[in-house]
DNA sequence: TCGATAAACGGACTGAAGTCCATTTGATAT
DNA sequence: ATATCAAATGGACTTCAGTCCGTTTATCGA
């Protein structure tokens, strides 16, 4: 019953991150980032990083809770990246665009996020749901909807347009039928499109 | 070199199968669909259902292939439940109903339908859209859209009305974030309206 | 500089998923 | 009825994710 430690992340959050801890953190993203390309994400066990970083596996565990954990840590550059775009890029992702062009450039980038991006974000797997980076996107898109249609319920119809853009429902798409980025891209922003034109008109309220 | 066996799934199929296969494949349905509802689906072991129906490891997977294949087993009967009603039940759920009727009562089905069985959903994972149960709800609203809406990309359109229906997402906005079966439900209705309301009228084509 | 102490470390350990294969058994042909 | 053999069986085995805990070390106040 005593003050315990921070369990998953007393990390980078709070500033203050023993030395070793923060070298030890940069060994593993380095060594996992290295064998997840080399080999593919799914063929890379956690002991193979734990040894290719030099860290016993308590560490890598300490560190990043589980393996989910791990390939989102790994991810967040490139997630960081793109929230940088999202706020301070050039319009019509950045601000500056109307909402609806905001929205339209947001679900093409995000497409390319996980065109580029599917098999990390697999192993990411449903506690994605549960992460700030998904908060933020969730944000991102409920503040532009809001804008876009004041009358909607904007914080579920924003769950809404991210699901199609679920690694495993693209990666399905892509690899199982072969659709082309386009094409999925296309049909997105088709529901995008659908979302703002219907709500606040005379549509069906069954 | 020889004539292998079915691999997975000889079973059911194709009709022939031995006596003591079938009455296997049930005694591991039963004991796997008591133990999931007595103490959940993710705390019950694969060791642990072998066991109760009194059949040796090996069998469970000769028949099943993996967990996941053995909870799409289990929610068979209920996925066939749902297909007749789609089939030849009542409309608006079933034929006779003007196709975009049909459509909003598919997504509030399908809604009730995680709602009852998300855990085991949650349990096929991923290999569900590789499924023909998918590939079943796939087709219903692939055609129903192609009524309502010729001109529309149908086939992939439908995969993204089924997306917001993961067992995942559903279960994040209900669990974690307290939303109500009702809202989603709407919500979802809304994104329907949408696409019927905007596909095929001059709305952006960027 | 030197303890004191909370935090970090690493690797042995546990438990569950999925594979393998020597043995048994149900179906079919004679 | 019985021989034959593909199919089915079961449990030991392997692999990997994740936990536990005794040991080491960075930090900080004196």
């Amino acid at each position: 019953m005593s003050t315990h430690f921070t369990p998953i992340n007393p990390s980078a959050a709070a500033g203050t991150e023993r030395a070793d801890a923060a070298r030890n953190r940069r060994k593993v993203l380095d060594a996992a980032a290295r064998l997840f390309a080399e080999r593919g994400v799914t063929d890379v066990s956690m002991d193979e990083i734990a040894k290719a970083a030099g860290v016993g596996k308590g560490t890598l565990y300490r560190r990043f809770g589980d393996r989910s954990g791990l390939a989102m840590a790994v991810l967040d550059s490139h997630d960081r990246l793109l929230q940088h775009e999202l706020l301070r890029g050039d319009p019509p992702l950045g601000p500056g665009a109307p909402p609806r062009e905001r929205l339209l450039a947001f679900t093409d980038a995000m497409i390319d996020h996980v065109e580029r991006l599917g098999e990390l974000l697999q192993a990411v797997g449903s506690s994605r749901y549960r992460s700030s980076v998904y908060a933020a996107y969730h944000l991102h898109v409920a503040i532009l909807l809001r804008q876009a249609c004041p009358e909607c319920d904007a914080p579920v119809l924003a769950d809404l347009i991210l699901a199609p853009l679920a690694p495993d429902l693209y990666r399905h798409l892509a690899d199982n039928r072969g659709i082309p980025q386009i094409q999925i891209a296309a049909a997105v922003r088709g529901v995008v499109c659908g979302i703002l034109a219907s709500e606040g008109s005379p549509t069906a309220r069954t």
